[in-house]
DNA sequence: CGTTACGTTGAGGCGAGTCAAGTAACGTGG
DNA sequence: CCACGTTACTTGACTCGCCTCAACGTAACG
């Protein structure tokens, strides 16, 4: 739970190519450097809970994160699934003292933690820190504004073929996917029970989707588009 | 429609009062007065589609703009409302070359129009704007992660109350709101069809809401806080 | 005062959440 | 390697919330 590990070599490397690092130059890079933190979350373990007072913004380097919300009576929403190479806190370097959500490793993950304002400081004084700020904001606005355009237009059905679609290479005519996660995680970054997935995945059948556990084999990708 | 004002005076200091441009030195706030255009647009008239060429960055000064996606078959739903003093589409500073949503005047609206690339040119180059667009990126994904959330866990008269709650002052036992826009427009923000927010409100009489018009009134707000 | 758009109300249908039961996959320890 | 327990996933039956369509009432504006 939660193990701190000095920053070893091979860390570093995993770290420096992530796509929020590797855009900064030598003197930026060095001074986030300076502030990073590499951590170990077992499956179910929460990073941090919505209202605390917010101290870190986080990188993943392995495994995956769910952000997510909870109603009055104890019901979750996942809001945002991160996943190696994704960023998430970066919303709160500017205006906001807590966290607006609670945040929780799918399974076994590796995050790479920067205190807040430390890089709040860096992104003033270094041009390229700014810039990748800038970039990583920017991604997450355009991916969290489509969640709630394909939450307010598709079906569970059209999600999921919008999920699959997403993830094959462009211009193929059928395609093998592996999920990288678990479809219980599938469903909440959908907006949908667990149950839902499961009948959307059996409805796409006649679309030719067929799902063996992680693995789906779409034998036709034009007709999922028509979903 | 579309008509083109120059800069008057009266224009520029309402410009440079939105939360955007306040924050900026005199330098920086300079270097954006010089590409900035100052637009009207008549009800419906539609500013940009999507998937056009990215262009322009946006800040309202007076009226509602609508962000809303199209699915296949010519539905619509709002991804987000922008009232005087919002931005839109600092999300297209980095990373994106089209539009990813249609925008259209919900009512008579006056808006700031600047040109991305020397917005971009300009954040590489003035600390100031670079702070100015990190904090709004920061407040839309902050803003946008709450609708995913409210989306998701909120029934409509859930998300009414919470609508209604956020325009209260704090700390009042009852108050009186007058909405901005038309109701077509809260439903749409809200991603309710307009049929199921006028039920809304017709539930929330029980809890002592009263509407007449734009006029709302709350004879108790902690019954409001308990839907 | 008529026209038009906005808003409300009712009836009906569909999509997805919930609950419950059963099956499959997985990991653990004997 | 097998027996077991746990967790993930699937399927069915049911409920509920919201969308759709249609009709009517109402406010806004020329």
């Amino acid at each position: 739970m939660n193990k701190r590990l000095m920053l070893n070599m091979r860390e570093r490397a995993i770290l420096t190519s992530m796509p929020f690092m590797a855009a900064l130059g030598p003197q930026a890079l060095a001074r986030m450097m300076e502030s990073v933190v590499v951590n170990h979350h077992e499956t179910r373990d929460v990073l941090f809970r919505e209202g605390e007072a917010a101290r870190h913004f986080y990188c993943v380097l392995n495994g995956y994160v769910r952000l997510y919300r909870l109603n009055r009576e104890g019901r979750e929403a996942d809001v945002r699934i991160c996943g190696p190479g994704d960023t998430f806190n970066e919303w709160l370097l500017t205006a906001g003292d807590t966290y607006p959500c609670n945040a929780q490793a799918a399974e076994p993950v590796t995050v790479a933690r920067f205190d807040l304002a430390k890089v709040r400081a860096l992104a003033e004084e270094e041009r390229d820190v700014a810039r990748a700020v800038i970039h990583c904001l920017s991604t997450c606005v355009r991916s969290t504004l489509e969640v709630v355009a394909n939450d307010r237009l598709q079906t569970a059905p059209q999600r999921v073929a919008t999920y699959l679609l997403g993830h094959c290479p462009a211009d193929c005519t059928s395609a093998s996917i592996r999920l990288p996660f678990q479809k219980t995680l599938l469903a909440g970054k959908l907006g949908l029970a667990p149950e839902a997935l499961s009948r959307a995945f059996s409805s796409l059948r006649q679309a030719g989707v067929t799902v063996r556990g992680r693995l789906i084999q779409i034998s036709d990708v034009s007709a999922l588009r028509q979903i």
